[in-house]
DNA sequence: TAGTGGTCTAGACCACAAA
DNA sequence: TTGTGGTCTAGACCACTAA
């Protein structure tokens, strides 16, 4: 909360102040349940209008990071199990929602040229080198779901010479390389497993797998991961609220 | 548009606004990459002022129903694939979008008393009263979805006598009992086929499903459809994007 | 009663698109 | 140059909550 408004960027004010408030909650620095400072404080503390502030408090409720109630105030707002279709979510913390308790098992790490369909996806070249990490994620101890990363090596040069299990592979990413995640698109389908994949998720061969295709795209919206998701039937559920 | 904002009403003006907007985009008056009335337009037409124009047009933005352009204006979006998971999409829409042509067979239709779990989700005793209706869904005449919906009798009573296989059910709970959906809480999973829904789907025992349970609600927010989608997985996958 | 968010206004200047 | 949406301001009154 030390940061300040700066009348000179380019930026519109409501952005910079969006930033704020957003790093503040992200950080943890208001955490769930937090009253945030009322509009007419931070129309002092920032200096700008009522409207830019609300504006911003507005962006963020409809995001679902904060909840408003008249005559009472603005708090951040607790995370639910359906922000796991609107946001980037990672998997420790969408078990953590879920009540399970998570852990992770390294299966392989390498690099690998890029297979057409995966180069397409990221727009590059196939052949371009990638990072390949595939990891068995476990919820209170049993097999829940097999996460297998592709990364642009050129964006992430040694990583794997880093300690990526210890640090979460978000973290890491911005703290070395500076790679915050934007955006993602995502298709999601049913589709049974194969004998290998029945035997890491100790399932039975041909068992239902809610499969997820997942491409990442950076703060300067260059495609960077393509994550492929394959979720126990049985123990993983998505949900989800639609509008009329 | 031929609606009129009604000063001495409660409602605020905005959401009377919204609603002018909302029901001549849904009911196509206009249509797809039509050009709406500019901002200052609606502010004479309506006699409200820019802001108030402007949190409309920002909130039916936010939803995906129009997109604006500076310099240019204001238009109607075209449906996205996507938007299956953030609205209340008819099957018919839902397949357009996607290059089919939707068709339907009805495999059952009659009353039964609420199962025990069903009544739960509807918040009503087990044992009141129930229209079943069990539909199959086809894309370019090949079995796409299996749509097994569950109403309230109470809340449109002789359902069966009226011609739902003519109309879509939607207009038909408009039309006669007034009911429209304003929202729905939905679970997705990944299931095996059983012996019975491979048959009727045309896909072999134990292949996989994507499954969707719903509970809809009225403009009055009670809940009165419980329904059950049982999605080929080899034919239909949901799309969608993710905030970072 | 004091403090909070909700709604609404008139008016200003800017950035961008198209003619 | 004209018309569009984007950003920002000060100020007003209302409705609700909690003390």
């Amino acid at each position: 909360m030390t940061d300040a408004i700066n009348r000179t960027s380019k930026l519109p004010l409501y952005h910079q102040l969006y930033e704020i408030l957003r790093g503040a909650i992200g950080r943890g620095e208001w955490k769930p349940g937090d009253m945030l400072p009322s509009e007419l404080e931070l129309t002092e503390r920032y200096q700008v209008s009522r409207i830019t502030v609300r504006q911003v408090l507005d962006m963020l409720a409809k995001e679902g990071l904060i909840y408003r109630q008249r005559g009472r105030g603005t708090f951040v707002a607790h995370p639910t199990v359906d922000q796991v279709l609107q946001r980037i979510v990672s998997f420790t913390d969408d078990m953590r929602r879920r009540g399970f308790e998570p852990s992770t098992r390294v299966l392989s790490a390498g690099l690998l040229p890029a297979p057409e369909e995966i180069g397409r996806k990221l727009l590059i070249p196939a052949g371009e080198e990638l990072v390949r990490l595939q990891r068995l994620r476990l919820a209170d101890d049993e097999p829940m779901t097999i996460e297998e990363s592709y990364l642009i090596h050129r964006y992430c040069p040694g990583l794997l010479e880093r300690d990526y299990r210890a640090e979460p592979l978000r973290e890491l990413l911005e703290r070395v390389y500076g790679i915050r995640w934007s955006r993602a698109t995502q298709v999601i389908r049913a589709i049974t497993a194969s004998r290998e994949l029945a035997t890491l998720l100790a399932i039975r061969p041909n068992a239902a797998v809610l499969f997820i295709e997942r491409v990442s795209y950076s703060q300067d919206n260059v495609p960077i991961e393509f994550l492929r998701l394959y979720h126990r039937g049985d123990r993983y559920a998505l949900q989800n609220e639609l509008r009329g």
